[in-house]
Parts: C-alpha cells; structure tokens; sequence
DNA sequence: AAATGAAAGTGATGTAGATCACGAACTTCA
DNA sequence: TGAAGTTCGTGATCTACATCACTTTCATTT
C-alpha cells in the first residue's frame, strides 16, 4: 500500500473527508525516506513539523547529562512523533527523533497543521482525537511507571506490542521501561 | 470572581467566542460545591464527565494492590481533571478524581463536550489546544521521572509550582513523586 | 575474510530509596 | 476539653536496581 493510502486509511477510521478534502489535506505532507540511525529532529534543532510513520520504526528520546537514554516514544507505522513540547512551544528541541530501522515518514509542518485545523472541521476533531489518544497513553505509561516494578512492566510491553519484542534491540527496550539494560537481561530469563 | 467569569476567561485566552456563543456554550455545565475529601469519581464508576476547578484543588490517583497511592494530577483553578481514559473510552474508571481542599467546580458530560466541539469549531480547537497542553505536560512529567533523582523532582515541583508546597501536605507530595514520604521528609532538610 | 562495532550475558559490588517501627505535634470534632 | 485521626520526623534494616568490568556473539563494512 503506498503511503497517501496508508494515511487515509488511518485518518478515515476516525474523521470523515471528501476524497477531494483528503487531496486537498495530503498536499501538505512531504515525504522523506530516511535510513536506520538517521536523525530527524536533533537535540536544540527548532522543530517546524511532525512525522507520520508510514514504514519502518522511530524513537523519540532525550539524552540525560550523565549521558543516559531515556525514550519517550516509538513510533511504528500510523503513529506520529515529532518533538511536540518544542513544536507546540516553538522552541528549541530537548530531544531528539531518529529512526530505529529504515523508515518512510510524511511530515506535516505546524503552520499547515494549524491552517488546516482551521479551515476543515473535520481535521480539526481528528487532531483533537489524536492528541487525546497519546495524552491517555501517557497517562497510563506514568502510572504504570509510578506502580509497577520492571519485570511487570517489561511483560506489560510485550504483551501489548508483541512487534516491539522482535523488532526492537534489547538495550532500546530498557531505555523505554527506564531500566539498565543488565537488568533487564537478567529478568528475561524465566 | 464567579464560576462563569473564571470559566469564560481562561477559555478565551485560547478561543474566540461571541458572548451568545459562550452562554450556550455554559449552559451545559453543572456547578458543584465540594468538601474537602469529597469523592468525584469513585474506582470502578462510569465517568460520564469531566470538571473544571474553579476553586480548591484537586487530585487523581490510582491505589496499587498494595495499596500504595499514586497521584496523577493535582488539578488547581482553571485546570480540568477526570479519569480521562475511562471517560474517552467508556470503560469504568480506574482512578479516583477528590477534593484535597473545599473545591468548588463545573462539571461537563462527554456528550455535552462532544456535541459543543462539533456544533462550534472554536470549541473543538479549545478542546484540542487544551489536550495538547496536557499531553505536552504529562510526556515532560514521563521524561522527569525517567532521568532525574527524588531531590531534583522535589526541587523543580516546588520551583514550578510554590503554591502547591503550601497548600499540601507533603504525603501528597510524595505520592505525586513517586517517593515514600519518610524519603521525601529526609530530603527538605536542605 | 578480516576488522570494527553493536548487542547481549553475567559476576561482583555499590546505593538510592523502601519498609518497618516508634513517637511527637498538630487538627478535627463530639 | 479530651480523644481520635492526620501529618510529620527519624532511626534501623532491607532490597531492587545501578554501575563497573569483562566476555561472547552477531552484524556491518571494506
């Protein structure tokens, strides 16, 4: 399936576009075929758009100054990253986005977002939508982050996102469940 | 100031809307005066709203089968709080919505919310500039927990928020942080 | 095919913070 | 005003996880 089918298909679960609204809506997005490893958003970048995975497998993180990684996100296909605290601030990014594997991405730059929240309803609800759905996960994460301990998270993770388990290298997992990477080897052995 | 005064201006920071719109748009709200310890949202309740703090404080918190609290969000005037996986999805909550202080509030159903969002577009963007405000907070509050010690969280929690060091009480506090609260007494020494 | 580097396993040891236990001070309410 | 509940401080001990150090396996590049 190729990309623009990809982002309709995501978008049209949730909110209702003409085909020509969706023509009109798909314009605004570039797309960018990108490597394992290449960075997307760097570390005091300014962040003028955010990303739709349409392939492939993205980590957004932020670099501790003891030099430790903690990730915030991954983003598989029909999720969307960025660094949405520097976007919606329009300040310099505090962390950085790159890809886990190859990847093909469309980016939607903030000014084109707003624009359109503005003059279809339609995508407006959609984005309400969206962003209600990552605060909730969040929320959950957080939870789960203040009342579990690391073999329950680190069966939570796989148990929901079995794809993570095989796609993902094992110190990247730890980086995710806020864990040392020792640690979570020693776990997994039962 | 009264609860509609407080309401209308913290909405039309971010929304515009014609006195006309804004009656309509409060006639959906339910006005409620509360106790101190007063239950909002009982475990294992429908949500079928969410509530705008007019005055006093809130907070939410889940209780871990070992029966360990952990506060979510301490919602102060003009913030809005509910169980808000439980309400988007509607499931039964899992979290526990009271009153830390006498609390006076408004209330708005899901229904109601979503019937404004789609009959008034400048509602729908308030909704989504206010979800993105607190998906933003709750992923730097992830980050926060991730990356810094119990001191540092401490710090930056009275820094950022000095009110709510008068205002409550430090197993609160501590609970918000992810602490013990013999932990968190043995660190304001300094 | 050799070389470089990333990913992963594992032992030894260190430490932040939890848990338990007790007592003091301060609130609330009958 | 007295009693019961809350809040808070502090010592002693325990533990989950981090850190360091070394080795092995596997992948990538030239």
């Amino acid at each position: 399936m190729e990309a623009k089918e990809i982002l309709k298909s995501s978008i049209s679960k949730i909110a209702t576009l003409s085909d020509t609204q969706f023509d009109y809506f798909f314009s605004h997005f570039k797309k960018h075929t990108l490597q394992k490893k290449e960075i997307i958003v760097r570390r005091g970048d300014m962040v003028e758009a955010e990303y739709f995975v349409v392939a492939g497998c993205l980590k957004s993180y932020f670099i501790t100054p003891e030099n430790k990684m903690c990730i915030l996100q991954f983003a598989m296909p029909t999720w969307w990253a960025s660094d949405y605290d520097a976007l919606y601030h329009q300040t310099k990014a505090t962390t950085i986005l790159d890809c886990v594997t190859d990847a093909e991405v469309l980016s939607l730059s903030n000014d084109d977002r707003e624009k359109l929240c503005k003059e279809l309803h339609q995508i407006e609800y959609f984005f309400r939508w969206r962003t209600n759905k990552g605060f909730v996960a969040s929320q959950r994460r957080l939870l789960s982050l203040m009342s579990n301990d690391v073999k329950y998270r680190y069966e939570e993770l796989v148990r929901q996102y079995p794809q993570l388990y095989n796609m993902i290298p094992k110190n990247l997992l730890a980086a995710y469940l806020g864990v040392s990477r020792e640690t979570l080897s020693r776990l997994y052995k039962d």
